[in-house]
DNA sequence: ATGGATAACGAAAACGGTTTCGTGTTAATA
DNA sequence: TATTAACACGAAACCGTTTTCGTTATCCAT
């Protein structure tokens, strides 16, 4: 085992000081053309890297960014994930993962266990237990001492920091609007209780779309389920307590199994019934039929989530001024419509 | 803005010693029961924390561990990253996520950034390029400086360091047996190049199975694929060319799509085409008819990583003995196959 | 009064770097 | 020859902890 090996180790073995070798390494003007060469040289040959650690320490910069999402296995956040590490990779920062799993208590913790040095910045999106709760002094205790935040996708407007939505009213308003266009009159919604910010928005824009036309909302189209979590029995029950000719759901989830039901009672998708979902994922790509859905756009979420944080984090002022960047959704156009 | 407040503060404030501040706060006997209830009245007054990272200079030990895999969105790695992040972080440790896109240049890159002291031990499933080129330097690098690393599901023999995955040849063995056991006599295979390490170990259980039985190996009846990208052109001319009645396939994707194809083709399942696939993601469980996978148990396969390289990060001793975890695949029955 | 034990605390080194500010040597200039 | 500037390097502080090893002061026994 060949252990790391320090400028210590070097001044040693060139008998100079480990001022010289932190400034020969540097290519400092200071030093000699020699002696650069010498320390150069042999560093290069016992692959001398400096430690991470001790130049965070220095620095008070870690090159780490946080982010603490509620779940991991969901294609949305996934992709968000990915678009995070991708920049900030890009940028020379490496991307701490933190899972609330929708639970206050873990995203607290999670949040102090790194705001005590572990990294530059916060991105995250709120447990639906913190929303539910509305409870964010956290967010707060981090932003005040003067650690970058940015809130993405489940975000509250209790907290003064940078956010990336995407307009979730215009994206349900769009499949609404589409549903309408096609000639369907009895257009249902399956979504969320309105704590989660998302699923709020998203009806409102269901609810825009129906009041323009002359079709107006009928409440008991309405399925407002506790949580994001699959519930078979609500959802089977309400598809069998009414005719319907046209659902949007919050998720592809919720969409691929309410088509599946409608599927078992013999109706032709999307001649009797269409579908439209939230989230391009797998399952809508190859669902069967395919699914049309709302895309958010994670991986750009992410991109951009990553910018506006090491933006910040980079930028010398201390400007107390916050942004909130809202994306455009697009209509990815499946099977479970016409076309 | 309150920035943090360090041990220098506190004993600035109180006019004692920073190590007297220290001792305090830890309880030392050291200390007096007046100075310790005046120090740790002030910290807690004015919350303070340790700074992880001056600690992490102090004892070499980040508590942080580095997971490389190849990608993210894919539901098998997720769950695996999700098990390691709970597990991780039960026993105070963080998980830093690298992705290496299945490029071995961005693996090695990622690697050489967290080896200088960013983590204290690797988890990691290599990239399809690392496994083509056969090239395992920087994996011997970092394990010759003393950084336990941990290999699942993608690894190889050639580096020596502890290694959790699941019998890949088992499974496609019981998932052709199966299929035998069903009647089938056309069994096709959808795999990838055997330089992937999980492939070639379920081609392998696939040939097992078959020479078992009387119906033996037919090569036109595997198809191999440069990757596991999806290559819908390929897949759909191997389903044309011949008649099938059972086609196992090393992820869900494929198995979805080739399912797609069979109905196109106005085929019975799993009448007249049984499938089964690997990867127990949403996919399976929502594909319409449901999926019939090989589980490969991504969370428990995380813990286990988790558990093992913190066992060994944790460890006094430098044993040098190795081990691999070998998981056991189950069947998860669906209906793309008969009950 | 002297010696030793004990209690309570501080100084300083260490972790591995960066950076500021000397300082000694040499060579050029007055 | 004396002064000075440039050059090349080292000492030391600093980042925030932990920890070892003193160093006082007090108290008790002799």
């Amino acid at each position: 085992m060949k252990p790391k090996i320090t400028l210590k180790d070097i001044a040693r073995e060139l008998e100079v000081s480990i001022s010289t070798v932190s400034k020969a390494l540097k290519n400092s003007e200071e030093i000699s053309r020699d002696t650069k060469e010498k320390v150069q040289a042999f560093a290069k040959l016992y692959n001398y890297k400096p430690n991470n650690i001790a130049i965070s320490l220095k620095n008070k910069r870690t090159k780490n960014i946080g982010v603490v999402i509620p779940d991991i296995v969901h294609h949305f956040f996934t992709t968000v994930i990915r678009g995070i590490e991708k920049y900030a990779n890009a940028r020379g920062y490496n991307v701490i993962v933190c899972l609330s799993e929708e639970s206050f208590d873990k995203e607290v913790i999670n949040m102090e266990m790194l705001a005590n040095g572990s990294i530059d910045g916060f991105i995250m999106s709120l447990s639906s237990e913190t929303q539910e709760k509305g409870d964010y002094n956290h967010l707060k205790e981090v932003t005040e001492q003067g650690i970058p935040v940015v809130l993405f996708d489940r975000i509250t407007h209790e907290v003064e920091c940078d956010k990336v939505i995407i307009d979730d009213e215009l994206g349900a308003y769009m499949a609404t609007k589409k549903f309408i266009e096609q000639g369907k009159k009895n257009i249902a919604l399956i979504t969320t209780d309105d704590y989660l910010s998302v699923s709020k928005a998203r009806t409102m824009g269901y609810i825009r779309a129906l009041e323009e036309s002359d079709l107006g909302v009928d409440e008991r189209k309405v399925l407002k389920l506790p949580s994001m979590e699959m519930d078979e029995k609500s959802i089977k029950k309400f598809m069998d307590s009414q005719e319907l000719d046209a659902v949007l759901c919050v998720n592809e989830i919720f969409a691929v199994y309410s088509m599946r039901l409608a599927q078992q009672k013999g109706l032709k998708i999307p001649e009797d019934i269409s579908f439209i979902g939230f989230t391009d994922g797998l399952l809508s790509k190859y669902a069967n039929p395919s699914l049309t859905v709302v895309s958010q756009h994670g991986e750009k979420m992410g991109e951009v989530s990553a910018k506006m944080l090491i933006d910040k984090v980079e930028s010398e002022e201390e400007e107390e001024t916050y942004q909130t960047k809202i994306l455009e959704p697009t209509l990815v156009i499946r099977d479970s419509i016409f076309h």
